[in-house]
DNA sequence: CTCTCATTAGAACGAACGCTCTATCCAGGA
DNA sequence: TCCTGGATAGAGCGTTCGTTCTAATGAGAG
């Protein structure tokens, strides 16, 4: 039976493993490292994870993936306006990238790009969570009266600039690149209503 | 003095350097891995590169963004309207990935995020070459009679997207984000004429 | 109580890591 | 001709890697 009151051994590993991934990439982050921080023994890494590396790595991507997807959600509920709600989109992950200290970008993409012709469970996880959010924009858009066609061609575009802007604010430490993400991604769906 | 008809050492174990991590990445390019791809020996690349692997990656990184800053200024210099020149940049992004069976990535990004508060000089290095690249695409869009502010701040998006783009054609092996990035940049920038 | 088995625990493996070190090579100047 | 110093060469350092393995633990079933 799983522990109780606390939270289980198997969630804990899958958090480090999602945290520290996220921080440090794929090939950088030790499977020590990952069972000290998640306070569980190496035992009980490939007890829960007998694929090792690999398998842990496609746990973590998950996480990050229904994790980045629940925010998205939330945040394009609360703006009716899909322009708009793009926008606060952008503010969400300037205000987590610059609460962090520049550390925390997305969760997904060091570890998509690290593993893109080299592991391909991993490339393949990760490709699941760009497809998931682009469609939760994709369904946000259809829902403001957007066609079906361009609904899912603008998903494709606003989830990529998002990830690009993300990065050159990670790497550059500055808030402008998400900030005019979103000015222009908001100019560009209403150019298309 | 340098070896007279062929190409230096050192030129080629930058060069080595920016292929490999491009293509693995940071962690997972070994020292070894380079001086045997370089036809060096380890020594040589102590020799030139007495920082390490981190003023390795630093070389390379720039080497990576002087190589696409070239084949940008190329693109964006042949085709005269600014919005069709984007769209030829997916193009040729595309085609470059495409060929080379969606191993070769941008030769910054992943090194980048990476580097990201871990490697100090390479993530400056990194976010050198994004900011580079900007200032072509810029310039590009003022020689198009854009006001400067609007080509500043447009640019940061065109870059951004393109990432973007590049990173998810990359680990969903496929062309289309590449495709759509150049459709709907082309429309933003007709939106801001 | 005893049995059982999922879970925890951590020592140990070979391989690879970044890096240091000494030795050698060899073209150009004196 | 000898000397000098940039360049080459690779063995070997200590460390860490992912993984394997055996043993101990401990709560619930009978």
């Amino acid at each position: 039976m799983k522990t109780k009151h606390e939270i289980g051994t198997r969630e804990r590993i899958v958090r480090a493993t999602s945290r520290l991934m996220q921080r440090q990439g794929y090939e950088a982050t030790g499977l020590k490292e990952i069972s000290r921080e998640a306070e569980a023994t190496l035992g009980s890494v490939y007890h829960f994870f007998p694929g090792g590396k690999q398998e842990l790595a496609v746990a973590a991507v998950r996480h990050g993936d229904l994790e980045f997807a629940e925010t998205l959600r939330e945040v394009l509920d609360r703006v009716e306006d899909p322009a708009e709600a793009v926008l606060a989109c952008t503010e969400e992950l300037a205000a987590g990238m610059r609460d962090s200290g520049w550390l925390d970008g997305c969760p997904v993409s060091t570890v998509a790009l690290e593993s893109a012709g080299r592991v391909p469970d991993v490339q393949r996880a990760a490709a699941e969570a760009f497809e998931n959010w682009r469609a939760i924009v994709s369904a946000k858009l259809r829902r403001s009266g957007f066609a079906d066609d361009v609904a899912e061609d603008l998903a494709h575009t606003i989830i990529n600039t998002l990830e690009g802007a993300e990065m050159s604010a990670q790497v550059s430490q500055s808030e402008t690149p998400l900030r005019l993400a979103g000015r222009h991604l908001a100019r560009l769906i209403a150019a298309y209503r």
